[in-house]
DNA sequence: CCAGTATCCTGCAGGC
DNA sequence: TGCCTGCAGGATACTG
């Protein structure tokens, strides 16, 4: 489900709503997620703590527990967070529940369980084998010039590539899908054939889309929602995504589907080379 | 190292 | 109505 979009309205929510809160008891269940979720553990790490800070490297949330260590969070597919007061009820699949001194309650909610949630101890976080290996920020200012080199060397399809986390950190399908069409660029194309003028017009095109993304609370296609409950209102700005046999809102012909690195693409004939 | 595939899991839409 | 299939916003462990 969430990508940087999402996961950056996530942030921004949690860190308007919670920055200072102490947490007063976890719970949950003993669930297989990525890895298996041990709240006990949590609890012993986490109860007492004081949230100070809430980050994002590309997908992941790092919920800052004082100088003790981190929460890292990530959502999946189909993750969540939620805050909820204590009295409302559970919804299906919540495996985590973090209460709050003044009885809300921050809730992991995930039905696929592929997300991930995960205590950093203070100055693990650079040893960690998945956050380590992440690649910069799409956001960053730098991208411009330091990304069109390293897809050029590569002859796996583009849109892979932008999937790759270690070569980019936060891209998913969405909006890999809109940054090639806005691009004029095929998601099947191999990088080595893509001139470096192409390639920096879709890490343009890349940065924009997120950007807009991101202004607009992300995208809600199903049941993506910020922790406050408010839906992110990008769809109607999707030009690509979802719309296979839909006509091209730029060249009027009709958008294909094709998979790319497993992922579904939609993209146009017309004006995708 | 690189590219491509299979796999983890539940829910939902569509076809019959 | 119910059953079946395929597909879904992700990451990773494999294979060649």
């Amino acid at each position: 489900m969430p990508e940087l979009p999402e996961v950056e309205t996530v942030r921004r929510a949690l860190a308007l709503c919670l920055t200072g809160r102490r947490v007063v008891a976890v719970e949950g269940e003993a669930v297989r997620l990525r890895q298996p979720l041990d709240p006990a553990a949590l609890a012993m790490s986490l109860v007492g703590r004081t949230m100070a800070r809430f980050r994002r490297r590309g997908k992941y949330l790092l919920l800052d527990g004082d100088n003790h260590g981190s929460l890292l969070v990530h959502l999946g597919m189909s993750g969540r967070l939620t805050l909820d007061r204590r009295q409302q009820p559970l919804l299906p699949h919540t495996h985590l529940v973090l209460t709050l001194e003044d009885q809300r309650q921050l809730r992991y909610v995930d039905p696929r369980r592929f997300g991930l949630v995960e205590w950093l101890p203070a100055g693990s976080e650079a040893h960690h084998p998945t956050l380590a290996g992440l690649g910069p920020d799409p956001l960053d200012d730098d991208l411009v010039e330091s990304l069109p080199p390293r897809l050029r060397c590569r002859r796996a399809p583009v849109k892979s590539l932008l999937l790759d986390q270690r070569l980019l950190a936060g891209v998913g399908n969405i909006y890999a899908t809109e940054a090639l069409w806005r691009a004029g660029i095929r998601p099947s194309r191999a990088a080595s054939t893509i001139s470096l003028a192409r390639l920096r017009r879709l890490t343009v095109e890349l940065q924009a889309v997120l950007a807009e993304a991101v202004t607009q609370g992300g995208t809600t296609l199903r049941d993506f929602a910020s922790p406050s409950g408010d839906f992110g209102s990008f769809a109607v700005s999707l030009q690509a995504y979802g719309r296979e046999g839909e006509p091209c809102r730029r060249c009027s012909r009709p958008l294909r589907r094709a998979v790319v690195g497993g992922r579904s693409s939609a993209w146009c004939p017309g004006c995708q080379r």
